[in-house]
Formats: C-alpha cells, sequence, structure tokens
DNA sequence: GGGGATTTCTGCACCGGGTATACTTTTACT
DNA sequence: AGTAAAAGTATACCCGGTGCAGAAATCCCC
C-alpha cells in the first residue's frame, strides 16, 4: 500500500475529483436558483452521480456548502496555541482578527467580492444553513476552550467563559461588517471603521462591561 | 364541569385542550422511547389527531418540545428592561441569574428533578434539539440588544456586543451546572459552587478579561 | 497481462418530516 | 334553524436521508 512520495494513486485521484465536481456543481445551483429551490437529487444529477454517492461524501445537504470553512472551525484555537510567549490570548486573536480585515478574510465579513457576498445571503437565507453555522460556533467555542486551558493555565470554567466571549464577540464583528457590505458600503470604505469597531469590541472584552452607563 | 364562566368560548377552549393533548402526548412518548425514535404520526395517534392537525399547532416536531421554553426567550431582556433606576444592566442580570439559582429554575441548569433533567437530557440527545436551543439564543440575544440599546443610550453595535457576550455566559453557566447534575451531583450541594461560578463569571464579564495571564 | 480481493458506485425501495389539496365536521352568530 | 367561518381529516405528494444487494472500477500480486 505504501506509496512513499509522489503520487496518491489513481483511486484517491478519481475521488477527489469527484468530490470537487459534486461541490461545484452544488455551489453552482445553489447560488444561481437557492439553496432550499434545489434538490440533492439535482445536484447529483448535475455532477454526474447518484444520490447515494453524494451522500458517501457528504453527510448532509449543508455540508454541500459549509465544508469549504471546516478550517475556520479550529482557527481561533490554533492561532492562542500558536501565540508567541508572554502573550496574552486575547491580543493573539485581536492581531489575527484585525490581519483578518486587512487582508479582507471573509470570515472577517469585509470581503465584498461578488462571489463571496451571494454565498453570505444564500446562507442567511437558508435556515438551515444558519443552523449549521452556529454548529460550528459551538465547534470553535469548544476547539477554543481546550486551547486556552492547554495554553493558559486557567481553570476550565474560565477557558468556558472566556471562550464563548471570544467567539460570540468576533462573531458579531463579522455579522455587522458583512451586513453593511450587504447594504453596499465597499470593503474599502468600511475598512476603517470595522477596524476601530474591532478594536472597541476588543477592548469591551478585555476591560469589561462596566462602563455600560446606569440609567436614571 | 362550570358552564357559567364561559369567557374564551367554546372553540378557544378545545383548541387549547387539544393543544396540550399533543404536547403531553408528544413529551411522554419522546420521554419513553428518546426523541428520534417516535415519529410525529405516532405522536398524533397518540394524542387522537391527525397528522395535519398536528402541524396546525405546532410548525415542527421540535417545536413540540421547546414551544415550553417560549417565555423564556424574552426573559433576560425583560430583566434589563425592568431594572430599577441607575442599576447597570448587568447587575440587573446577575441578581436575576442568583435568584434563579437560589429557586432552582430549570433554565439555570440547576434543578435536578427527574422530570427536568430527562428533558434535559433527552435534547442533549437530539442534535435537531440542540439546534434549535441555538435558534432560541439567537433570539435571546436579539431582545437583549434591543432593551440595551433602548434603556442603556449606548451604540447598537456596543449593545449588540454586550448582548452576545451575556447570554453566552450565563449559557455557559447553566450548561456547566446542568453538567455536573447529569454527573450526579445533588443540586443542593452544587448550589454553592454554582453561586461562586456564576459570581466569577460575572465578575469577569463586568472587569474583562484581562487577568487571563500571559504564558511564558 | 490475467484474475481475485477490495473498494466504490448505483438503483431501488423505504422511512420520516412537512405541505397541498379537497373534503367533512364543528362552532359561532343571527 | 341555518349558514359562514373555523378546525379537522384523508390522501397523495415532495424531499432529505438510509439500507441493501449487486454491478463496476481499482488495486495488487503473480
Amino acid at each position: 500500500m505504501g506509496v512513499v512520495d509522489g503520487k496518491p494513486g489513481l483511486r484517491e485521484r478519481k475521488k477527489q475529483r469527484t468530490r470537487t465536481a459534486i461541490s461545484e456543481a452544488a455551489i453552482t445551483l445553489f447560488l444561481e436558483h437557492g439553496f432550499n429551490q434545489v434538490s440533492v437529487a439535482q445536484v447529483a444529477e448535475a455532477a454526474e452521480v447518484s444520490k447515494r454517492t453524494l451522500f458517501a461524501y457528504f453527510p448532509t445537504k449543508e455540508d454541500l456548502v459549509v465544508h469549504r470553512l471546516a478550517d475556520h472551525e479550529t482557527e481561533i484555537a490554533r492561532v492562542v496555541r500558536a501565540r508567541p510567549p508572554r502573550t496574552a490570548p486575547l491580543a493573539a486573536v485581536r492581531e489575527h482578527f484585525l490581519k483578518g480585515l486587512r487582508e479582507r478574510d471573509p470570515i472577517t465579513g469585509l470581503n465584498d467580492h461578488p462571489q463571496v457576498r451571494r454565498v453570505h445571503q444564500m446562507i442567511l437565507d437558508a435556515p438551515s444553513l444558519v443552523a449549521r453555522m452556529d454548529r460550528f460556533k459551538t465547534g470553535a467555542e469548544q476547539a477554543l476552550t481546550q486551547a486556552l486551558q492547554e495554553t493558559a493555565d486557567i481553570p476550565e470554567l474560565t477557558a468556558r467563559l472566556a471562550a464563548v466571549q471570544i467567539v460570540a464577540v468576533q462573531w458579531a464583528l463579522a455579522q455587522d461588517n458583512a451586513e453593511r457590505l450587504a447594504y453596499g458600503e465597499p470593503a474599502g470604505e468600511r475598512y476603517a471603521g470595522a477596524v476601530k469597531d474591532a478594536e472597541h469590541a476588543f477592548s469591551l472584552l478585555e476591560n469589561g462591561l462596566r462602563q455600560l452607563t446606569p440609567r436614571g
């Protein structure tokens, strides 16, 4: 069985091709007609594959869309683990997010390429995809919890609390950016505000909600 | 039975009875055999109602379980709105949560009545129910965002950021409590720790994550 | 290059959640 | 009593997802 260096073997190559064929057929159809308006049977047909085979590659219809984001699920956790010594986890996450803004990483919500925006809109329009994104968020929380525990020497509950706050805030920032771009604001114009908002948000995380004025 | 007090009208009363009949049949069957092991057709039959009628009362299978929690979705928002003058929103939420712990409100995760625990376990065992709870959380965030904006005079983004943090933390606390009870710890014994943890969590929320030690 | 073992793919039948339609029963109102 | 509106029902259907048994492709060793 051992192919030592170059080739993945014909079988593996074909599998990979089939996989991308299915995925691309799916995205194309979904973007054109909407997620809920296209059945998996249609996707399978477009990819020239049986329905059964489609489900051998992607466990659910939603995964046809979301599998592309799989890497991002553990991204924050990896950033925390890889932070330089004597750096606070939060600082590392903040720098990473700011870098994401600079590079217009779609995960920051600050990418206005039509393709990206359309995918985003498609997700928002399909409740089951939104639900899937929530599971995603949960995964990110868990990964971050573990990363914090293993690299910051804090109790488990504290790690969990910090993780859920960090993930929630970052998600909220991204949603806010994406919302504004959906309204037509170009990424370039939004950038400065996005940075300011991110810094505000991370400062809130660092310093707490005390500043929320009491009413009366 | 009494015929005199006919304020709601026969039609309304019958509807209400049908509704609770369906709901109770559902809970009973789900607790006995598991959420995924019981079909809505079986629930309908047990409630002596057609499948179509069941879906006229509850839009999805999951709602058969979670409709009982509908009130809690806006609970935090209401607490914030109803707080006494010159009180910080966060303080109001904290006091409310601590009161929930004292009263063993199931939403704090600190209720170990068998019925409550079984429902909780049932939800955890069914991914679609977990997803539904996430939507719930989102609803709570939105309601709280609005409440904060309207009563605390802060910008929208700040309100959103605060809201997601608060909801996330409270949720994490409840999950932690429920997890421990699931392991067999009685609510009475857990209470002190739960209070301590809650105070820790709210202090973290108030004062920020600065205290997270840098490594190196 | 042949041929068996193994993996992948396929068609088909099936299940369960959810909806459309067209019809019957029940309640409400005068 | 009689009729309009509301609620309930039966049936057939769509779609996502799975089990199964067999056909086809790939691998690997001789």
